[in-house]
DNA sequence: CGGTTGTGGCTACAGTTGTTCACTGACTTC
DNA sequence: GAAGTCAGTGAACAACTGTAGCCACAACCG
């Protein structure tokens, strides 16, 4: 299926993903309704009409955000969530893999938690939508866990979206930690791994107790 | 102690007032860290320049509007926590009154929501720490109740901020379905409200059994 | 090879922005 | 009642914004 693009679409794809990074970067101390297309551009070094060639608006731009932050991480929630072994293995699996995640990925995290609720309505439906998806993944696995029997198909949905919420929270949690001063940077990232796992470990214990 | 103001500070501290509202309006669709000083100004019917009186910039008049939408809710949040009755009546109890704020203060709620995680600093700073105030408070009324019995400190800490971020994420939610179009709006409260429920009860379920 | 396509550059325009300065005139204080 | 204070005004500034029209030139296709 895939199709060696020209030199002149891969010369597109490449100033078009040199726009994407730039506008993630400067995103960090901004929010999207606030970040202009000539600061884009600019940023990159190529005229602000160039711009048009990839996307209608900033808000455009702030969609295929969504999809690169977001897009490529389907496989891997579905696979977190149905690793095998006890609860409480698990649940330091995958606070390690969102810390693993915010360290390798900052700016798109950080994107994400800002655009959630931001100013820019395409982008938020956006996030909205994938987040949405990663519920109903979450659900679909949780399914499958004889824990889950005798469970109805919506208090399933109910607990996936709870656990999804208490990912993105842990998630930005972390990231405020990465920003801390040098020493007290691994102090702070310890304590928000545990308080988390804290919080997991409540609420699998009511999730083991829901048919009482 | 009230001191009657004079007719100056009175007017004074009307066009600030004027200044906020004007603000908080205009923060519906967009983000602080785009909004102008001279578009609030514009929409009061004052000069650009009288901004100067009230606020150094427009992240201060945020941090103002922090102070105005999560200030005076201190109170409310210790009485809620702590009213007695079974937890089923409490839970439901919460959330009728977090869908009554919402209706009444919906401005508020999406500023809150929207610049928690937003692009000014000083702005994300004062929100945390109103929502850590919150925290402790809530700590301390569940400290109160009986089923806290043998909890460490830390552990009822953490399962306070636990509750404030589900009240807060009850809140952007039930925001969302104020928006809807007319005839499925009542539906959608509807749905958010058994949701939240659950998933609350949820929470509650694995409190009960922590020390299990 | 020759014609077409399309990315990106340049110039220009009309609006907007934050901030400064000197100012007025109603209120307050002695 | 005179002197002082200070919220709000108006004009001017340089810098910035999104968008339009036209052009260059490298890559593509027949």
């Amino acid at each position: 299926m895939s199709h060696t693009l020209g030199i002149r679409q891969a010369q597109k794809q490449k100033t078009r993903q040199a726009l994407l990074d730039a506008a993630l970067g400067l995103l960090e101390e901004q929010s999207l309704s606030s970040l202009g297309l000539r600061e884009v551009t600019r940023a990159v070094g190529v005229a602000p009409t160039a711009f048009y060639r990839h996307f209608r608006s900033t808000a455009d731009l702030g969609v295929a955000l969504v999809e690169e932050a977001l897009g490529s991480l389907h496989p891997m929630i579905r696979t977190t969530v149905s690793t095998t072994g006890d609860h409480e293995e698990r649940v330091t699996r995958t606070i390690e893999l969102i810390a693993r995640h915010v360290d390798g990925y900052p700016a798109h995290v950080r994107f994400i938690a800002r655009e959630r609720h931001g100013g820019v309505q395409p982008v938020r439906e956006a996030i909205r939508e994938q987040l949405d998806r990663f519920a109903q993944e979450v659900r679909d696995e949780l399914a499958k866990d004889p824990v889950s029997q005798g469970w109805t198909g919506d208090d399933l949905l109910m607990l996936a979206h709870l656990y999804v919420d208490q990912m993105l929270s842990t998630a930005s949690l972390f990231l405020e930690a990465l920003e801390s001063p040098g020493e007290e940077r691994e102090e702070r990232e310890r304590q928000v791994a545990r308080v988390a796992a804290r919080q997991m470990r409540l609420i699998g214990l009511g999730r083991r107790h829901w048919l009482d």
